[in-house]
DNA sequence: TAAAAATACTCCATAGGTATTTTAT
DNA sequence: ATAAAATACCTATGGAGTATTTTTA
């Protein structure tokens, strides 16, 4: 069984036809006949019934054609995916951060980025005026700490908040609500192109993934507090 | 790209070795090495790094290969789909119903099976003493009215309820709760084998949608004397 | 009898093999 | 020095084509 057969086999699911499907194949008639009755012969049952001039699918051709449907989906996600990650592999990619700890972060996950997408220049740039930076396009996307309640006054801009100090409130008497938040600021109409949006998902995961042993730690602290 | 070839891809996912992998695969290295090369080319992306003697899968093959996970159990779930359809090919079966209407309703059901299964022999018999039918083994399965309280003595008996009547009891006032309802009776160790669990799905599937419609009516006109 | 699918055969593209070279431990 | 992957080249299976026959509406 080959992918071909199977494409064919869906084509002539469509067309009940094969003088047709095989037109649209941009095959001829024997050729297509021949692909199905080989695959007809592999399963060990036929796909179609031939009722003289018009044919119909089988049961088993029903089941086939399902399952070929979740194969081809898988195809075009795996082409999807991969067209993504290959944007990611040439252009520049301009970043900010906030003076501190926060510019060390994203410096670590960038050596591991540039390991993997050497081709991909990567500019990181550390200053107090970030938002603004953003506004005039000067960069791609900056990671920040804003408060909460922050919202730009151009709706370009976008935030998607990464985690917040205020994960402590869950224990309000020990912490009081810090309402302040790691973001990632950035330009709506930059939001697509040349992989962006793929290299985003992976800051976030990583930066996530960073931060999750000292919210645990908090965490720990937290019940160590309360279960006195 | 074909089938052959990502179950190449996929068995060098696993091995992480040439040699190896083309040996497990039945072919020599060299073939292997063609194929993954032409995949590659295909995608426009090496799908492995090779660092020397030791290869490891890049961002491209791991996408491909979740993908492929996907495709080869959709192609699994078919060959096993078609594999239940194939045994219901040949043979024979025996039903019993209760004479009256639930014989019609089986039967209505029957010509259809038989049309799409005209090789498999369906003997249906009308009977007042069914449940000793189905210990005796003398049929398959049967298709009848039980109380819902109903367990046979025999540990062997299987009752797999279609739909009760009691659900009008949604609304006691109106409908006293009738405990008694439509069942598939058959033996567990008929359960499995020629197919009979699938020709089972199918009665069940046929039945509660034959049924639907009088349920559906039902609630309306429940609803119809509760809203006044 | 006309239109569609199946069959018979021929051809060549490519999967697969053998022999060898290159490369990295 | 050795083990593994890549390369070169050859072979042959089977996918695809043309010509023809069979079938049925």
């Amino acid at each position: 069984m080959e992918l071909r057969q199977l494409e064919y086999f869906m084509t002539l699911c469509r067309e009940l036809h094969f003088t047709r499907a095989a037109d649209k194949l941009g095959i001829t008639q024997p050729t297509l006949s021949h692909q199905i009755k080989a695959l007809e012969d592999e399963i060990g049952m036929p796909l179609f019934d031939r009722l003289g001039k018009k044919i119909a699918i089988t049961d088993v051709g029903l089941i086939l054609s399902e399952q070929c449907k979740n194969i081809f989906g898988a195809l075009d996600n795996a082409k999807e995916q991969i067209n993504e990650l290959k944007e990611m592999t040439s252009g520049s990619i301009a970043i900010a951060t906030l003076p501190g700890e926060l510019t060390n972060l994203v410096s670590t996950l960038l050596l591991d980025f540039h390991k993997n997408h050497p081709d991909v220049k990567v500019r990181v740039i550390s200053s107090d005026d970030i938002v603004q930076l953003v506004m005039q396009n000067k960069i791609d996307f900056a990671v920040t700490i804003v408060s909460s309640e922050f919202s730009s006054d151009d709706e370009r801009i976008i935030k998607i908040p990464l985690y917040a100090d205020r994960e402590l409130s869950i224990i309000p008497i020990v912490q009081p609500c810090i309402s302040r938040e790691v973001s990632l600021v950035l330009r709506k109409d930059k939001f697509v192109g040349f992989g962006t949006r793929k290299f985003i998902e992976l800051l976030t995961n990583e930066i996530i993934k960073l931060r999750f042993p000292i919210t645990e730690k908090s965490k720990e602290q937290i019940r160590e507090l309360t279960t006195i």
